[in-house]
Order: C-alpha cells, then structure tokens, then sequence
DNA sequence: ATCGAATCCGCATGGAAGTGCGGTTTGGAA
DNA sequence: TTCCAAACCGCACTTCCATGCGGATTCGAT
C-alpha cells in the first residue's frame, strides 16, 4: 500500500529537499507540499495524504496550531513534526495536538521513510532524544503522583472510579451487584485509608477524570 | 568506549541469546547475566554495568519493581525493559519507576544494540509501537485538561476548589464569608454548567488535586 | 433603559451521605 | 493454625446534600 504524504514546510530549499528524499521510497507518494499553515489547511483536503510531515516554526500560524486544526478537519491523518526543537514545552504542546511523531531535521532519509511508515502501522516514531524528554516527564510526574499511592483494594479502586462518574451510593451497588451497605462500607474504607473527610475529597485527591 | 551491558532475564535460553548478541558488538560487553531480580540486586554493584537489560516477567519480584530497586542503589544505570507486555499499565509503571528505555522483545539485533547506544548518549530507544501508547496518553490527559474549560465565575471556581479539599458548605461558607446556602447556590450553578450529578463528579471532571 | 451575569441570601423537603457499631466468609501469608 | 486483608452485608442515627422555588443588589454591555 503506498503512503500519501504532504510537506508542510516555509524553507523552500527544505522543502524539495524532503519532496525529493520521498521520491527515493516506491512506496510512499508526495501529493503535497505547503509553504505555510494558512495554505496546508485551505488545500489539504484535496489531496487526502495519509501522512503529513510538519514544521514547527512555520511563519504566523506555527506548525503546533497547524496540528490542531488539521486533527480537526481530518482526524486520522498521522502528523510527524520535523524539527530542530527539543524543549519539553513544544513536544508536549504539539503531542497533546495530536501529533504522531516526532523527528528532528537532522533525522537521517532512512529513518525519515522509516518514520513514515511506522506511523501508518500504528507507531510513535521519535528521535531518541526527544523520546528521553517524553520520559523524563513520566520520571517527574511518576513518582510525584504515585508517592502518594494509597493501597486500595481493586474493589475500592472501582468504586471510587464510580464515585467520580457522580452515581450515587444506589447505583454504584446495582452496577457492582453489590448492597449498597457494602458501597458504604468501601467508601468508609477509602476515607481512611486516603486520610480525607468525604468522597468528593477523596475523588479530587485520586486524580479520576475518565 | 565500551558500554558495560548486564542482562536479567529468567528465561535461559534467552538469556544466552542476548549475551550472543552483544558479543556480535565491538564496543558492547557484556559483564553479567543474572536469572531473578534478587540476584541481580544481590551482585549488580559489583559488575559496574553502564546499561541492563531487564525482563518484565521474573519470578517473584517483577522486573519493574526491580528498576526501582537497582535505580535506589546505582542511580545512574540506564536501564532498557525487554518485555512481550504492550500495555500502558507495565510501561507507564516502567517509565516512572526509572526505566529509560522500552522494547518488545522481537526487536532484531540491530536495533538491540542501536538501543544501548542510545541510552548511553542521552536517548530513549522504544519501540515504536510503545512510543505510540505513551503518545496516546498525552492525547489523553492533553485536550481534557485544557480544552474542556467551563465558564466557571471566579467565585464558583474558589468553591469548586473547596470542595475538591473537602469541606461541606458550612465550612466553605465560612471560609468565603458568604452564607451556607449561597454556596448551595453556587453549586448548583456548577453542576448546571458542568453537565455534572453532583459536585463529586464535578471535581472529578475539574481535574482538581491541589 | 434593559438585560444578563455574577454575587448574594432564604426555606422546605426528601433523599444521600457519613458515623459507629456489628457481623460472615474466603483465601493467602506468617 | 492463627491472623489479616478483602469482599461482603446490616442498622441506627445524624448530618449533609440536592432540588425547586423564591428573592436581592450591582455592574457592565447592548
């Protein structure tokens, strides 16, 4: 199956250079190429890429705004930002887009194409630098987030995930196949054991947004 | 400068088989192959490796508890998961627990040893496909927590924020100086905006922890 | 001048939640 | 075999919350 792929890119020279790097793949087809984010988002319907190769620092309308409003208009395009950015700040903003991957410039062709085609199968390709960053946030908000780990029963863990769906002591017991004595009785354990006054604490504290 | 490697890995023949393959790399050795978490933990220091290696699925401790441990006692060992398990639970635990580096274990050789070089400069080789989950979280927790904003008053987000700590009205009354049932009032006013039951689904979906 | 939003307040009523006690059964760890 | 955690259930009692109604003032925008 041959790849799509548009090229949204402000530096000409770049550009072709990346149109010509696809050029080398028999299995993946350049249907665009883009100076700007205004023109990728007026044009791109029509060219239906599977995959777009995007630039960060894009003139007016950087390529992270760019990723949003692209996800909106075709939400199963794979969007590989191509830059020569490594700050946390950009990669999350850009992933949270809904961003794909996520390569630097100075990625060689090879691991270009193979970028691509990951990320038709369902993978994340990432320079393995920006990878580190991306964990080095789990590193940070890991254990900062788990410390504070209350050991609660599988049972009071599903009960609370309940009691932040807002249903009440009734429900959560018809949804268990429990009495709503027992929903009572879990939520008295999980008061003690999080060390909070009532439920609505306790949820805020867990962290539950569904 | 050769990257001192050390596996844990229960499987035997696995194990050999990865020593082979580091044996392949000129600036790879391998300085220790252990068959359980607690002899790795046991007789690590003593091997100096750069890099482990480390199988999810030991016996009785698990390969992420073990992370944590040897990240306690040597905390600037690179550790790379080896695993078949491709779910969030294991790698985000993993990641948080210290691990730098994630791969199934069908990986080739090759991309093996491209992994602890990278993990030596600074990098997170991962798996595409891993990469990918770990992207998806941040699809996740991203637009929840910046695009569902509601146009909470100030006032209403103060008590909202009370709430999540844990007090009943009376108490957030007090605090705001206003009167009991003016903070029923508020919390009506969030639900209604909120699309929420009640204010514990509404803390809930407000992301609030403090 | 009128409208809406934000802030503020009150009350009645039924249902929900919290507290404090009690209990059983099962299954695994010490 | 003893002990504990987990899962399960019950009741009495108090307090708290949700709902639905009503009202007030102020302030900025149309």
């Amino acid at each position: 199956m041959i790849k799509r792929v548009a090229i949204v890119e402000d530096d000409k020279g770049l550009r072709e250079q990346l149109a010509l790097v696809l050029k080398t793949a028999a299995d993946v087809e350049c249907v665009a190429a883009y100076g700007s984010a205004e023109e990728a988002l007026k044009c791109i319907e029509a060219a239906r890429p599977d995959v777009v190769l995007m630039d960060i620092n894009l003139p007016r309308m950087s390529g992270i705004e760019c990723v949003a409003k692209l996800k909106e208009i075709m939400p199963s395009v794979q969007i590989i930002i191509l830059t020569v950015y490594e700050d946390s700040e950009r990669i999350f903003h850009a992933l949270r887009n809904g961003a794909s991957g996520y390569l630097v410039k100075s990625s060689p062709p090879e691991k270009l194409l193979e970028a691509i085609t990951d990320v038709t199968q369902g993978g994340s390709p990432m320079s393995t630098h920006i990878a580190r960053k991306v964990v080095q946030h789990f590193h940070m908000v890991g254990p900062a987030l788990e410390e504070e780990q209350y050991p609660l029963s599988p049972r009071e863990q599903e009960v609370l995930e309940l009691l932040a769906a807002g249903y009440i002591y009734k429900e959560i017991g018809d949804k268990l196949s429990i009495a709503t004595e027992t929903v009572r009785t879990y939520v008295k354990h999980i008061c003690q054991k999080m060390h909070v006054k009532n439920k609505t604490e306790a949820v805020a504290k867990s962290n539950l947004t569904r």
